[in-house]
RNA sequence: GGUAACGUGGCGGAAUGGUUACGCAGAGGAUUGCAAAUCCUUGUAUCCCGGUUCGAUUCCGGGCGUUACCU
């Protein structure tokens, strides 16, 4: 077999300047992309996850963005085969591949490998789900703690989003959560990465989610949100949760103006950025952290030969 | 100019003669198949000057400010 190369890997706050570093990155070590972003993936919310325009990938193959509909749902794991399925094909090509995007648990799953869980038929989940909503959180993370011990000192009361899941694994697995996550192993090396992370200094940051956000508005994102609604999407879709369109449907309501509507997104996606930095203050401490101002000078250093891999 | 009401953290907003709720924003943290999600923790305030009182943000007087109405 052949040489293959690193994977690179490219995180970072929101609207830091990922996509853009990345074209050029992909430009200069002949790569291809591939997107790590929860989001990005919808077809139908293009404006608003200021997905990259066909016209500035400058030729560069970009994968899994805009691929997939608003109506369905996604998650890690779908994300984390097709990815391991791109890197490889793009390796047979001997070409690079650039992760880039957003979504801290994606790297995780990229780096450290996500345990295989028989996944949960949906009637299972649902009737779950629906048991939920009627108990209410707090007797339903009793009957957890009854059904599985283990997530006591692992999840908190309040945190519906986790019981959820630890419920149902247990419950369909008969495996505790907490068991199955000492099962995982890593599809990669260690060295078989390259890791980048860009900061933006808060300040910054902020700065340019205004600027973006007043971009969005005037390249039509109303419009954008005015179409998403005649989907009919239901609530428990994930794609509801892309930032701007609760905020835009209450502008479309009547409840609220298009400033008041501006603001909100401003401080959601800031908020957002927010939990991007502190996780990777926290989880990425062995990445290289690169200012957004010197993008330019560390695209220079970067050599082609590093990158490579004997095997 | 007169009368009245009000003046509480960055903002909104309770309460009280003796530990100043709470919400939002901000900060720190968690994060294994919904992650742009979900959850945890958290600093900072009673307009100014006097008086009454053991003790005043609260009661009284004055000042300043805001608002409403009147002239």
């Amino acid at each position: 077999m052949d040489k293959k190369s690193k994977i690179i890997l490219i995180a970072g706050p929101t609207a830091s300047g990922k996509s853009n570093f990345a074209i050029k990155l992909a430009k200069k070590v002949d790569g291809e992309i591939i997107n790590t972003d929860s989001m990005q993936i919808y077809r139908e919310i293009k404006i608003l996850n200021a997905r990259p325009k066909v016209k500035e990938t400058k030729n560069i193959k970009h994968y899994l963005y805009g691929f997939y509909s608003v109506k369905k749902n996604f998650s890690t794991g779908d994300w984390l085969k097709k990815t391991i399925k791109l890197i490889k094909q793009i390796h047979n090509k001997n070409k690079i591949p650039i992760l880039v995007g957003g979504t801290g648990l994606y790297f995780r799953a990229i780096i450290n490998g996500l345990v295989k869980i028989p996944s949960i038929p949906k009637k299972f989940r649902n009737k779950i789900r629906n048991n939920h909503r009627k108990i209410g959180q707090k007797k339903f993370y009793n009957n957890l703690i009854k059904l599985d011990p283990l997530v006591i000192s692992k999840i908190s009361p309040n945190d519906a989003h986790r019981s959820l899941r630890a419920y149902e694994v247990k419950k369909y697995t008969k495996i505790s959560l907490y068991k199955w996550f000492e099962k995982t192993r890593k599809n990669f090396d260690e060295n078989d990465f390259l890791k980048i992370y860009i900061d933006c200094p808060r300040d910054d940051l902020i700065k340019r989610i205004n600027t973006r956000v007043n971009k969005m508005i005037s390249l039509g994102a109303v419009n954008e949100v005015k179409k998403f609604r005649h989907l009919k999407i239901r609530k428990d879709k994930t794609s509801n949760k892309v930032i701007g369109i609760s905020e835009i449907c209450k502008f479309l309501d009547g409840e609220q103006n298009i400033d008041t509507t501006k603001e909100q997104i401003s401080i959601k996606t800031r908020q957002y950025a927010k939990r991007q930095r502190t996780w990777a203050r926290n989880q990425m401490i062995d990445w290289e952290k690169v200012d957004y101002k010197m993008l330019g000078s560390f695209l220079k250093k970067i050599k082609i030969s590093s990158l490579k891999l004997d095997q």
